[in-house]
DNA sequence: GTCTATAATACGATAGAC
DNA sequence: GTCTATCGTATTATAGAC
């Protein structure tokens, strides 16, 4: 028996796959526990309701936006890093528009199973929206907030579309006009 | 008895307003009923699955809009039609930042209920993008259909953003902006 | 067509042995 | 820490009287 399992995260990433393809209400417990390994009574060893469980999953999605937003930090100008997160957005084109599950379009669905989870979805989206708007301002614009929005906005409208046309091809043209 | 009622229009209206505040999972087949004042067995007569309750919910959203830009359609220009529907997301913008629901949101909350409801709300993100590109097109647009899409996912975008950052200025701003 | 039960099921959560 | 078995409850759906 060792002293530190695996498990926790196992549930955590599983959690995380099985959400962002099936949505939070229709992902089961029973359904992330078997495809973690883990047996259903042992999830509750590790968390201590479903909408906890959630809310590691959302930390887990905001700690990868950081990392990322940390790796496009080396690149010299803001404009570039933009344009560098915008390419991260069409290297995923084909999951988007497969399960076009922006993290954000997950605030919509939750409320009522964890009264923390809403803010914590919202959350990523809005972190996003500040980093962009960083960037804008790093370029001298005066309207860099509102640019900001507009930016993480348009992508999410985008990832929308792309799914609802079931075409990746969207994401990129789509993005691609952005990046002008 | 009358010999027609309109008991299935008054569970459609009830559900939509439902769905729309709520989402489509955590509302109840009973709580539908309740609003429209109907007994929850008699809404079995009118619907034999709760899927087919949202069939008929996302075909009475589909009419609306088709009735909309009918309206709409009497302005001049091309170019008045496109504004005039932007008018319309504005005219809405507080229960956008509550509610954040844009119809087309939807599609990624279903799937198992009714295999037909991904498409159904799907079709009602389409069809505004193909309206939007005609009016493009009619201004002698050559990328007409990309732009349509282009219109009709900022909307779906910002309404999103909007419900995060639950400030219905956030329509008006950003909208706003389209409009340019 | 409408109603009041109630069946059937799915799912979150817990109990308790190991 | 992990497992199997099960409880409690919410909710879809059906049965059957009127």
């Amino acid at each position: 028996m060792p002293r530190t399992s695996d498990k926790r995260e196992r549930l955590i990433t599983a959690g995380r796959e099985r959400i962002d393809s099936k949505g939070f209400n229709r992902t089961t417990l029973a359904d992330i526990a078997e495809a973690s390994g883990v047996a259903l009574g042992n999830a509750y060893y590790y968390f201590r309701t479903k909408g906890d469980l959630l809310d590691a999953v959302f930390s887990a999605e905001t700690d990868d936006f950081r990392e990322r937003i940390a790796a496009i930090g080396k690149h010299g100008s803001p404009r570039a890093r933009l344009q560098a997160f915008l390419d991260s957005v069409i290297d995923s084109k084909e999951p988007i528009a497969r399960y076009g599950r922006p993290i954000g379009s997950l605030s919509q669905e939750m409320n009522k199973s964890s009264g923390s989870s809403r803010a914590r979805a919202n959350e990523g989206l809005i972190l996003r929206a500040q980093w962009a708007s960083e960037q804008f301002r790093a370029m001298g614009r005066t309207d860099a907030q509102d640019l900001g929005v507009w930016l993480i906005a348009s992508i999410q409208g985008v990832i929308f579309m792309a799914n609802a046309m079931a075409d990746p091809d969207v994401v990129e043209r789509q993005v691609g006009q952005l990046k002008a």
